[in-house]
This record gives C-alpha cells, sequence and structure tokens, in this order.
DNA sequence: CGACCACCAGTTTTT
DNA sequence: CTGGTGGTCG
C-alpha cells in the first residue's frame, strides 16, 4: 500500500528537526521503516551513518526486521537500531579510558542496585523497605535530572534529601569500586561525557549523522539531552510520538520533551498523522472524545476510513467472579457463534493482580490464553544466581555477584565466613573475590571454611581463565554448572518436582542463549563472554525471543502492555472508579494519565470494545461497591450500550446464555 | 535441611 | 483477605 501525504512528508523531509505526531494505528513503524530506506537509497546517507532509537528490545528488533524487509539485509548492513541504553552502552565501551571505566563492567538491575543500597545504609536505614524504595527512586531521579552526589547535596532542601544525597555517593562510590554501572548510567554517563568533552562529541555526531527516535514522550530528561548532544547543530533528526500515549511518566518520562523540542529547535517541522488504519469509526470517535478531556499541546484529530462498526458495550458483574464468568461467557459465545478465534480476543486490565480471577476463570472453562507480563524471565531466582556467576567471571570486583553466589548452591560459607571476608577486603582495599583468595583469610578463618573460600575461588578463576579463550567459553561454562551442582541443588531446594524441572529448563534456556551469542552466526559476530554478559544484562539478545508458542490463545495484559499492539475484539475489564482510573492517581490529582492509559486501551480495538465492572469488588477483607468509571461518563454515550440493570433480567440472559453455551459446547465436543 | 508459621504488602515496568 | 516470602525451629 501506498503512504498517504502525510506519510510521504515525514519520510521525506529530510533537512533539519522534523517531529512527526503519530495517532494511534496511523502507521508510525511504517514511516519510520520508510524513512531510513528513503535516507540510505535516495539520499545517499551510508547505513552506518545512521542510527534508530526505541525503548525496547522488542520494538528495535520489530525495526531491524522490518527495514531488512524492506531495503534487503545487504543495505542495511552498520545500521544501528538499538535501545536508549544499548546505544548508551556502545558509546560507553568505545570510551571505556575517557570515562576511567575498565574493560568488563557489570550492569546491575534494580534489584541488585537495591541489594547494594540495603548493604550500604544498614546503619541507618535498617533495612526498611520502603525507605529504600524511595531511596532507588531518588537516586533515579537524580540521574535522570543529570546531577551528581555532590551536585544533590548542594540542591537538598530538607534533611531528609541531604541524607539521601549522602547516600547516593556512598552508591555511586561503591559502584564504581566494583566496576559497575546501573541501568540509568548507561544513559547518564555518555550525557555526561558528550557534554564535556568535545571530541568525543564530534566523534559521535559524525558517527551519527542522521538520528530517529521512537516513542519520543516516552524520554526522560537524560534522554533528551543524549539525543540533543547527538544531533548537535545539524539537527538532522526525526522523533516519532504520541503526547495522548504517554503512559510512563511515573517512571521519569517526560512528556513535556515534546513541548521542548519546539523551543529548543525553533525550526522544527511538526507533520500530524491522523489516519488511523486500525479501528472502526466508532472506537476512534471515542477514543477521540475521552481525549479531548486532557489539555494537549498539539492538537490531533484521528479519523478512519474503515466502516462504522457495532456500539461499544458496558456489561456487569454482580462481583468480580461474575464479571470474569460473563466475560468468558462472552468468548466462548462468539467463539462458536461466530467463528471467531480466541487469538483475536484481548482482556487488558489496570494491575496485573487482576489477571488472577480472569486466569482461573479461563482455566476453570479450559480456554487457551497467553498472559504478557508478571514475572520476567531474568527476575527468576535461578536466571539471576546463574547471571551472577557470569558476571563474576568477567568482573572479579563484582561483590554483589560474589555475596549472591558464594554459598549458592550450599557450600559451607556462612554469614560470618563472608563478613571475615568483608573485613579483610575492606582493609586491603579489593573486592570481595580477591579477599577470599588472600592467604591473610586463613589465620582468620577455621580450616574448613577457609578450604571452602579457597575451592570457590579456584573454581571461578580456572574458568574465568578457560573463559578467556573464546572457542572454549561455552564449555567451561557448561563445565562450572556441573562441578557446582546446580541441577542436583535446584531438585533439593525446590517446593516440587515440576518446578524444579521448570527452573532447570530455564537454566538451559539461558545457557542456549549465551552459547549462542559466544558463538555468533550469519548475521552476528562471536561475542566476547563480556559482551555476551552486558547484553543479558539488557535483555538483548540476538534472534529468537521467548515468544515462542503462539497459538489460537486469549491475551490477557495490563494496559500498558498492551501499548503498540492491536486486537479485533478487546475487554477492557475493572471499569471502575478507584481501579482505573487508579485511586492513587484520584488521591494525587494525576487522572489525565490514567485518561491516556484508558485511551491507548480504547485504541487497540479493532472492530469491538467491551468495558465490564463488578458491582461489588472485594479488596483487603471489606467489599466495595464501586462506581463505574469516569472515563465511561466522558464517551459518547450514543455510541455506548449500558446493560439493563435490572438484576432479574440479568440472571435470566446469563442462565439462557449458560446453557446455550453449555449446548454449544457439548456440540462441538462430540 | 525441610516444614511450618509469621509477617508483609497490595499500580503500572523497561532497561 | 490472600498470597508470597523469609526465617526459624525441630
Amino acid at each position: 500500500m501506498l503512504l498517504n501525504p502525510r506519510q510521504q512528508e515525514a519520510v521525506r523531509a529530510i533537512t533539519g528537526p522534523v517531529l512527526v505526531l503519530a495517532g494511534a494505528g496511523s502507521g508510525k513503524t511504517r514511516v519510520i521503516t520508510e524513512k531510513i530506506a528513503h535516507l540510505i537509497t535516495r539520499c545517499g546517507y551510508p547505513a552506518k551513518h545512521i542510527a534508530a532509537v526505541t525503548f525496547t528490545n522488542k520494538a528495535a528488533k520489530e525495526m531491524k526486521e522490518r527495514v531488512g524487509q524492506t531495503l534487503g539485509r545487504e543495505y542495511t548492513r552498520g545500521l544501528t537500531v538499538s535501545t536508549f541504553h544499548t546505544l548508551g552502552l556502545t558509546i560507553i565501551k568505545k570510551e571505556v579510558t575517557q570515562l576511567n571505566m575498565k574493560a568488563g563492567f557489570s550492569l546491575f538491575d534494580d534489584q541488585d542496585s537495591l541489594a547494594l543500597l540495603n548493604a550500604l545504609t544498614e546503619p541507618e536505614l535498617d533495612g526498611d523497605k520502603e525507605l529504600l524504595k524511595r531511596l532507588q527512586h531518588k537516586i533515579g531521579q537524580w540521574k535522570n535530572a543529570m546531577l551528581l552526589p555532590d551536585q544533590a547535596l548542594a540542591q537538598a532542601q530538607t534533611d531528609d534529601d541531604k541524607l539521601f544525597a549522602e547516600f547516593y555517593r556512598r552508591y555511586q562510590q561503591n559502584m564504581r569500586a566494583c566496576n559497575a554501572l546501573d541501568f540509568d548510567d548507561l544513559i547518564l554517563l555518555p550525557t555526561l561525557l558528550l557534554r564535556t568533552n568535545e571530541a568525543v562529541r564530534q566523534r559521535w555526531q559524525q558517527k551519527f549523522q542522521y538520528l530517529l527516535v521512537d516513542e519520543y514522550q516516552d524520554t526522560n530528561t537524560s534522554q533528551y539531552e543524549l539525543v540533543r548532544l547527538l544531533v548537535g547543530d545539524q539537527a538532522n533528526f526525526t522523533v516519532v510520538g504520541d503526547d495522548d500515549q504517554s503512559i510512563y511518566s511515573w517512571r521519569g518520562a517526560q512528556p513535556q520533551n515534546l513541548a521542548l523540542l519546539q523551543r529548543d529547535f525553533p525550526q522544527l517541522q511538526v507533520i500530524k498523522l491522523e489516519q488511523n488504519y486500525r479501528s472502526h469509526g466508532r472506537i476512534l470517535k471515542a477514543a477521540n472524545i475521552l481525549i479531548e478531556n486532557n489539555p494537549h499541546v498539539f492538537e490531533k484529530k484521528l479519523f478512519s476510513e474503515m466502516e462504522y462498526g457495532v456500539p461499544l458495550r458496558v456489561i456487569y458483574g454482580r462481583n468480580e467472579e461474575h464479571e470474569a464468568e460473563r466475560v468468558i461467557a462472552e468468548i466462548v459465545r462468539r467463539r462458536f457463534l461466530e467463528r471467531t478465534p480466541y487469538s483475536q480476543f484481548a482482556l487488558l486490565y489496570r494491575g496485573n493482580h487482576q489477571a488472577r480471577i480472569f486466569e482461573k476463570a479461563l482455566i476453570a472453562n479450559r480456554i487457551p490464553y497467553r498472559m504478557t507480563g508478571g514475572q520476567s524471565f531474568f527476575a527468576r531466582a535461578e536466571i539471576k544466581d546463574m547471571m551472577a556467576y557470569l558476571r563474576l567471571l568477567v568482573n572479579p570486583t563484582d561483590d554483589t555477584a560474589f555475596i549472591r553466589i558464594i554459598n549458592c548452591p550450599k557450600r559451607g560459607i556462612g554469614p560470618n565466613t563472608v563478613e571475615r571476608i568483608g573485613e579483610l577486603a575492606h582493609e586491603l582495599h579489593t573486592g570481595l573475590l580477591e579477599a577470599a583468595n588472600h592467604q591473610a583469610l586463613k589465620t582468620r578463618l577455621g580450616a574448613r571454611e577457609f578450604q571452602s573460600v579457597q575451592y570457590f575461588c579456584q573454581l571461578i578463576q580456572r574458568c574465568a581463565r578457560r573463559c578467556d579463550h573464546q572457542p572454549e567459553a561455552a564449555s567451561a561454562l557448561f563445565d562450572l554448572l556441573k562441578t557446582i551442582g546446580y541441577e542436583e541443588w535446584l531438585y533439593e531446594t525446590s517446593p516440587s518436582v515440576s518446578a524444579a524441572e521448570m527452573r532447570w529448563k530455564n537454566i538451559n534456556e539461558l545457557m542456549r542463549w549465551v552459547s549462542d551469542m559466544l558463538k555468533g552466526d550469519a548475521e552476528h559476530e562471536p561475542l566476547s563472554l563480556a559482551d555476551t554478559v552486558a547484553k543479558l544484562c539488557l535483555r538483548d539478545m540476538m534472534s529468537r525471543q521467548e515468544e515462542a508458542e503462539q497459538g489460537d490463545q486469549v491475551q490477557l495484559m495490563t494496559l500498558h502492555a498492551s501499548k503498540g499492539l492491536e486486537f479485533p475484539h478487546v475487554f477492557m475489564v475493572g471499569m471502575e472508579e478507584g481501579l482505573l482510573p487508579h485511586q492513587s492517581s484520584i488521591d494525587e490529582n494525576m487522572v489525565e494519565e490514567e485518561r491516556r492509559l484508558a485511551y491507548v486501551g480504547i485504541t487497540r480495538a479493532q472492530q469491538s470494545l467491551t468495558f465490564t465492572m463488578a458491582k461489588e469488588r472485594r479488596q483487603y477483607g471489606d467489599t466495595l461497591r464501586p462506581e463505574p468509571s469516569r472515563f465511561l461518563f466522558e464517551l459518547p454515550q450514543d455510541d455506548l450500550e449500558w446493560e439493563e440493570q435490572t438484576i432479574a433480567t440479568e440472571a435470566q440472559q446469563e442462565q439462557t446464555r449458560l446453557s446455550g453455551i453449555a449446548l454449544l459446547r457439548k456440540a462441538m465436543e462430540d
């Protein structure tokens, strides 16, 4: 299909700064892809001088694939398509010396950072989880605002802030000592370096002569600064975004960055993509009318040339179980009466906990479903353990990794022993592993403990040495795994055999990724173990992501997770005051973002959209009688069918429906 | 080292 | 209230 005039304009605007305001379903990925192709084939930009930046690996992967399809792989060689964080990592790796970093640094995820913060603030905070979370959040804010500890301290108003700034200083110092970076550092360090070092700045501006940024409304301050520094005075770049889909301000995204762009680049060309290719007219109308209740910097109104479609509906359940049953009854009915595959239905909810009840109902009715989100692969204990081993192999000063695995699997090294090692490390100004390997430890530990520690150190060292010989690295890792007896330990400590099997399967999955990445393939150079581990920490695995089986399944996810996706039939469940908008957003006057969240949900639907709610909902022991979400009242009521609310009719309808379904199912199963 | 009990949290989450 | 986790005791 041809690009529409607006899309063409967006693709062809190649001189100076361009902002593409891309409404939901307006074909923005297509525009970015076509634009990259245009730059390479028509404008003489070599692929290696173009960078496209996204927020998620998934988006980066998709974009890479689509550019590859449009242009053919040979033209896209050298093209940079990566996440902000991977881009940051690339710059840091190239500039390690400028940054006074040692190669083979570790990347800490939020859990690792929290563990470190906990250890560092033990005397003052005594493991207070709430305060630790707040501290971590505060440090993240400082980093996003590009404030270093001493600047944070200088700016601190309250005593609490001063204390937190002091913790921030401690944290950074320790991170340095461990040769570790957190995710925010991956943006902060390159930004500060580019800002202060002219030569480095020129080098990277030379490297990236054209920059494209996807989901620009999700950038935070330091990411925007990084963009500004990379594009320089030439300012040849395109950012694509939609302020109405900004739903991540709670984690630092600054949708104002869209408006700032106009201030910082007065020559900014603004192009609006308002034709929607996804949804029926009624759905789009509802979305437009809802979002008009929010203030806008750039006015935008989506239109669709598709049919008007069926009315939107609101249905009720007596309570949350009944709400789930009704949704399932509806899905089953349409599955068997209209032959709609399960995979065309999506259930969207505000909070993960809401999924439980729907999951239960789906299982009870033997309906296949797929839940995205929830506990991630890399948050699993066994994966964290394995990653800690890998990190320690690459970076012997990674004390967080050392502490995690020194006694896992159990090898008779208790907290006291670790304490002794810590004392020695402190005296010698070294990392824990080096201290553990030091002869001075012999006089401070019992013979058995000393031996255990020695054994562990040798294991790590021997494996690390073998890993230096690239071809041997993978087998060295498998040997290590065998030697420590991790599989046996899993079976001993798991609550059930099946849980152990699952965990061991996960370990093998991880190991397969590692060995694939070490080996490389047709499209990927073999990586060093250090690079492999770094990529894994950023969840940036080449080729296949875990999205393996995708049969005919009902889709379950949070509204946040649904951004960027589309489904023929959408159920937005729990449309109640307190849930959507969430109570805390109501309390803090933050309802606009909740409205955008509802907007995102609505614009996922292609053909039909059903809102559901429960008349009664149990929460923390007591029963609530929630009001329908205010957003339902903001929608055009002519297009919205509120279900008849009489309990008697409801029960009757239910009865007929259920018996109908039972008959249908029986007929289908025979 | 495993079972049981007490305690805690309860919005969204990627890198 | 409920589910998950962490710690302790046998």
